[in-house]
DNA sequence: ACACGAACTTAACTCTGAGTTAAAAAACTA
DNA sequence: TAGTTTTTTAACTCAGAGTTAAGTTCGTGT
């Protein structure tokens, strides 16, 4: 009977991870419409169809449940750092067109896989504000994570530059400056967007430009 | 004496213009040291060492109060672009890097007569929610500000274009990318902002070395 | 069939902070 | 001195975050 008691706990496992999915989509949905702000518990206790003391026993504060909706972009563009460093390992890149070409993909692929999310980390580097008030696990989860997708993206400059498929600078300033840039156009993106406008396809090609010119920055 | 009422009716515009910069100096101070969500109104009116209601005779929301501290930036930046305007006019620049390399100093200039102003205008993006709060006048005067400083980037970069300093290419996106690197850099910058981390020498050693990046990239 | 326990709901509660109000007190003007 | 404007005081309303406790549901073990 050991074994049924693994089962039943598995069950309960995947039951828990599902109310805080349910959870996280109705705070999604009430966030990204009406602001972090404006946005109460009350609503999206009642958008998840659950009761209030409910969410605060997954959630401790309301930032926390904020901040829990950008782990997913995270990890997403974390993986996409490591796909390209097993290219860079193996030699797959003829020169630095392609890798540049290849960062900016991932950076794409990471925001389709979860565009709101990164919205959420935008807002989140900002108010500092936010940063304190979490939970220390919180915290911790999202600031390491932050933290080693900052360092595996350094260490991917670095390499490129030691293989000659890139300008040799700075990689501190380097990664930097591509991270400003991306995070920069999403953002200015998203102050530009209106009801009206999608802005879906500017970000596109604005991002199209910033590659072709940092290609003709930094590209060997 | 109707001199004499002009007079009366000067000094008492100056002091209100005292006042306001009284509480927008107290507000500067709460709002940096403890971020925007934890400054208390109280906390501000005591600081200014005035009374709470005449806070709200002068600013509507603690919103407007905050956002009113970005102003001096958006003029200042405003402002440097239009010394550029006339020196492209008046052909003052030899080539593309020169004329760069003015672009990044009028952003420094900014930076330095209001580095505060600038953190604002970065949350302030951020949070649309802010922006949707304000009062219509104080919208109007910061949006608009902002977009004029806007477009008179673009007209900027166009101009440069057909001067042959720059290297031809859509002048709404260069000069998104251009905004977007100066707005991430800062922000980059800010979030790696530790007590004992002096953040500004490093800020402007990146700048630096955007700014090598951009001329290799545009400059003709 | 029944009792136990975990998670959930309900409804009422506390507390903080934004913004308001009205009356009293200063400060200034004529 | 009388009248006007501005500021203060102190009490207030209101919304929303977070909590509490008593009761409900339901799967599980005996």
């Amino acid at each position: 009977m050991q074994r049924h008691r693994e089962i039943i706990r598995e069950r309960k496992q995947r039951e828990k991870d599902q109310r805080i999915q349910g959870i996280l989509k109705a705070a999604k949905e009430v966030f990204f419409s009406k602001g972090y702000m404006k946005s109460t518990m009350d609503e999206i206790a009642y958008a998840a169809q659950i009761s209030k003391p409910t969410i605060y026993q997954y959630f401790r504060t309301k930032d926390e449940l904020y901040s829990a909706l950008m782990l997913p972009f995270l990890e997403e563009f974390g993986s996409q750092f490591e796909r390209i460093a097993k290219k860079l390992d193996t030699g797959k890149y003829a020169d630095g067109t392609a890798f540049v070409r290849d960062i900016f993909k991932g950076f794409k692929r990471s925001y389709d896989a979860a565009p709101d999310s990164l919205r959420v980390a935008n807002s989140f580097f900002q108010q500092s504000d936010l940063i304190s008030a979490l939970g220390d696990d919180t915290r911790l989860a999202i600031s390491s994570r932050g933290r080693y997708d900052f360092e595996l993206a350094r260490g991917l400059l670095e390499k490129a530059m030691e293989q000659g498929l890139l300008r040799r600078m700075d990689p501190y300033a380097l990664s930097d400056i591509v991270w400003a840039m991306l995070l920069g156009i999403t953002q200015v993106m998203d102050m530009k967007a209106t009801r009206h406008t999608r802005t879906d396809r500017y970000l596109r090609s604005t991002l199209r430009e910033a590659e072709k010119l940092l290609c003709a920055a930094i590209a060997l």
